[in-house]
DNA sequence: AATGTGCAAATAGTTCACAATTTTTTGCTG
DNA sequence: CAGCAAAAAATTGTGAACTATTTGCACATT
């Protein structure tokens, strides 16, 4: 009870602020070149293993070395790049053995994801995941393999939204990106064909609200990608000498 | 944080790097450091909401400001930092909300930690798990908190290690350290003094390998420490402006 | 031809001074 | 002495110079 004159005049000072917001530029500038990188990575257009030197990047952008550096370190953190000390900052190339683990961490991740959205969708929802699959298939028809990737990308990502569990929606984010460095490794061409159609069924489901239903299909969707790559044998495989002591 | 390879088993994949690799110098002074700063966090030696100067830790570190700085991106990355622009870092503060959302990714990840334990556990996972749950409960009667705290989660982080799943397991590792912000902001005292109990359950449960039963024991134990915060009722409570719009 | 050595260029990593911003202190006024 | 404003101090943010390491290349050696 200590505010007690807030009739007047003591409520106007604090509103006062409250237009202007400007977030501070910098940070949007990391931002900005953050997403930018990570959407080349993610689309494929930088292939994994592909080095990312820092002044080349610098003077792409415009900016500083030091800023590209706190960029490409938050990548890394986020296992879309990898930091070789003192040999700079490389696309990631992921082991075939890590491939399951992303997998069955999506298949955890994405079955409470869709039980969440069973819950909560809306028609507004349907939507907006009907227009991703709409474009996923237009894209992938016209052969801009680029864009279908991301989408199809976006189509789970877009159901983290909705699930509206932040923590989940970052958590996936990161295992999408590493799911496209995986297909972009290992990928063979049906993964993307079946994508849609199962994408299609899925949201089926989720409007019929069948729950059992709709966390199968999510889980089988998950498991035929897993399936399609094709994982090199590694007890078959020659030893690539060069490439496995490259930093020993 | 850290697991020393476990010695025979080579069931799984990735031995964590062999011996001789000697990682850049400098890469290992900012993961000690990461590391003090984040220990002294989750065991709240550091509450929520105080400010980590960049200068005082340079000096308490005897390290430059730029490592420093390099160290508290990296948590804040991880949500257990807060990095405030032009003000400074400060040990994160969750809002009530964040709760439910880290603890239902957490019951959906552990879940998926516990299926893959039962089926990969050894004679000697079981001993170093009822080592810790004794640990736990000897510092909780001996009134060493911290430890006890930091102890509670290396239980849930020693399942995810034994489930052999590193993307769960870093994951984990994020959740388990939210957690620990989130009591240390509303937690309650019986949190602490329940937990050893249903860990000795849920490793009983796992040892008879009775899926079911431990999963359930799993997500009991998550909802209970849920339901045992105290946290504050956002609709009643009154508006803080001031704070609110402290720095827009 | 294959391996080794030394040097120069390129690249990554560190440091530090200064710029920008926030916080604290001080001093003034009613 | 509360309230405000200007000045001072402290802190964060940036960029560029400097150091360290790696890489590429020419040339020498066996």
């Amino acid at each position: 009870m200590k505010h007690k004159t807030r009739a007047d005049n003591g409520r106007d000072n604090y509103q006062m602020k409250a237009q202007p917001v400007k977030l501070s530029e910098s940070q949007d500038i990391d931002k900005q070149i953050y997403d930018k990188i990570y959407r080349a990575i993610i689309e494929q257009r930088i292939l994994p293993g592909t080095k990312l030197g820092e002044k080349i990047l610098a003077t792409t952008f415009g900016v500083n070395r030091s800023r590209i550096r706190r960029v490409l370190l938050l990548l890394s953190n986020r296992n879309v790049v990898e930091l070789r000390p003192n040999k700079g900052a490389y696309v990631a190339t992921p082991e075939p053995q890590e491939t399951r683990h992303v997998f069955e961490a999506r298949r955890s991740i994405e079955s409470t994801v869709v039980s969440r959205v069973v819950e909560r969708i809306t028609e507004q929802d349907v939507y907006k995941l009907k227009d991703i699959i709409k474009e996923e298939s237009e894209n992938l028809r016209s052969g801009n393999r680029h864009n279908a990737i991301r989408l199809s990308g976006e189509f789970h990502l877009l159901l983290a939204e909705i699930a509206g569990n932040h923590v989940l929606h970052k958590f996936l984010e990161e295992l999408v990106s590493r799911t496209s460095l995986i297909i972009g490794m290992y990928g063979t061409s049906p993964i993307l064909d079946n994508s849609k159609d199962e994408h299609s069924e899925i949201v089926e489901a989720i409007v019929s609200r069948d729950l059992d239903q709709a966390i199968e299909l999510m889980d089988d969707h998950l498991h035929k990608i897993e399936e399609l790559l094709h994982l090199p044998d590694r007890t078959k495989e020659k030893v690539d000498f060069i490439k496995l002591f490259a930093d020993l």
